[in-house]
Formats: structure tokens, C-alpha cells, sequence
DNA sequence: TACTTATTGAAAACGATTTTCAATTTCAAA
DNA sequence: TTTGAAATTGAAAATCGTTTTCAATAAGTA
């Protein structure tokens, strides 16, 4: 998706396009890696600095509303977001630099239908996430 | 693990049993679902009325350098414990009560060479969480 | 029993996030 | 275009969870 996809997204669900927002959405929408709230404050400043932490937070708010962005868990924290893949995507991180990719096919079926057989739960959802060195850390 | 070995390991690695961290161990021991700092204060001070929140959080840091206990990641917040299975577990909770049940027996290793080879990432480690509703809530 | 040192709870400090508010900006309707 | 209602803004204050500071206390060793 584009930067541009996503505001459109935005406006059609009622909200309003100012340049607070194309900064902050343009900042998250391209990086690479998981960025807190201060990290695209400082980033997306460079491009609008009349910006205010606030407004950060507001647009973080709706975007993961969205579901175009998406909170990621860490050892380390998890106030950091990235932005959504399209459909059932899990993350993979790097453990050097924080880059973050997205994967499909992850095949769980037999691994779940196993657990809730020997739990009597029934399992609704799943969070995988994988840890390790991107090629240019190794 | 019983409580007494909870504590014995504290003992062995240094550290004093007092009152506060009997009541704060028990607490969270006994729990079959993860609970926060707030919610582990509420029930110790029950059995040990002079117990101070900045205890229950000093005590909170000690159990999870031993790995006795473990932080819990959920949508809602990520700031709850779970005491630790042996050996590599991994989280089965229950969406409607929070009872955290542990499994073992994830073979994720095809998956994990699969991601390996399309994305070039050597993969050190891995979260893996179900959601679902157990048998008493279903 | 005496003594060293870890541990305590209360209060203050801290950092991240949320709320409040008056001023500004967006955008639909005229 | 212009107008005007309502959403959005940034700054400041408030709030929440967590950490630090500190003098008093308690644990465990000698």
C-alpha cells in the first residue's frame, strides 16, 4: 500500500487530511523497522515541524484502528509500530537492527488442532512472531 | 514448582526471605492467570496487609531474572505475569476468564527453514501465543 | 547477641500517554 | 468563491504506571 492509499483510507472513514497527519502517515507508512511514537515524532518533524507529539499519538490511534498499522511485541517493549501486511501475515525481526518483514503460510493446523485436544480449549487465534539476524547483520 | 521452591531459589541466588516476598510469591504462584503488579498487591496485602506496591514490583524483577515467572503480551496490554512452565512452553489463554494454560510440543521447525531460505534471516528465536476460550467458558 | 547489609514502605520523581482547551484548519454547503 | 459548522491542532496540565530516593527496619551471619 501507499502513502496515498492510506489516507485515502483516512478520509473515507470520516477523518480529515491535514499535514499533521501526511507527515506522520508518510514517516510510519515507509519505514522499515517498528518505530515508537517519539522515533516517528522526530522523524516526521523533519518534514512538518510545527507537528506536536499529540497529534502523533491521535494518528497512531486511528491508524491501528484501521488496521493499517500494528503494534509490535518485544523483549524490550512494545510500544513500537509497523505497518500491517495485507491478510494473515506474522513478523519476522531482526534482532541487530530491527528490521522488520512480513510472512505468510504459516501452517499451524496440526499443531493447533493437537493443543486443543489436549486442553479442551477451543483456540479462536494465534500470534507467531520470529526472532533473528537479517542478512546484512549476520 | 511450589512455593517453598520459589523461594528457596531466591534464597540461593542472594537474596533475603522476608514477609513481603513470601505473600508476593504465593500470590503468583498460586495464580492460574497472569496478573499485574496492581492486581498481585491487591491479593498479597490480604495475607500481608503492610506490603508496599514497590515491593510487589522489586519482587516482580527478582522472580523474572530467575525466570520463575514471565510477562504475558495480550491486545489488552502486556503488563501482566504468569509463573513459568520448565522447559521451552509456550502460553494457551483463555479470551473470556484469562486462565493461561502452558503446551509444549510446538514443531515449528519446517516452518521456520522455510522462512529461513525465502527471507535469508538466520531465525534464533520464536513467540508463538494461542487465544481461544477454555472448557468452563466455551 | 551484635552487627553488617539487604530490604522495607512512603514520598518524590519520572516518563509515557491522555485529557483539556482555545485557536486554527478542513471541507461541505451555500 | 465564500461561509460556517465541526474536526483537528499544539501546548499545557493531568494522569497513569513505574522507578528512585531515603531513613527506618529486619534478615542472616559471625
Amino acid at each position: 500500500m501507499t502513502t496515498d492509499a492510506w489516507l485515502i483510507q483516512l478520509q473515507e472513514n470520516g477523518y480529515r487530511l491535514t499535514e499533521a497527519r501526511r507527515a506522520v502517515v508518510q514517516t510510519i507508512q515507509t519505514s522499515s523497522r517498528a518505530l515508537t511514537p517519539v522515533e516517528v515524532f522526530d522523524i516526521a518533524r523533519k518534514k512538518y515541524p510545527a507537528l506536536g507529539l499529540v497529534s502523533v499519538y491521535r494518528t497512531l490511534e486511528k491508524l491501528e484502528e484501521l488496521h493499517l498499522i500494528q503494534r509490535v511485541h518485544q523483549p524490550q517493549g512494545c510500544q513500537a509500530f509497523i505497518a500491517e501486511g495485507s491478510g494473515h501475515e506474522h513478523l519476522l525481526l531482526c534482532q541487530n537492527c530491527g528490521q522488520v518483514m512480513l510472512f505468510e503460510g504459516d501452517d499451524l493446523d496440526g499443531l493447533i488442532n493437537t493443543i486443543s485436544k489436549k486442553t479442551g480449549y477451543i483456540i479462536r487465534d494465534h500470534w507467531l512472531q520470529l526472532f533473528g539476524l537479517c542478512e546484512a547483520c549476520q
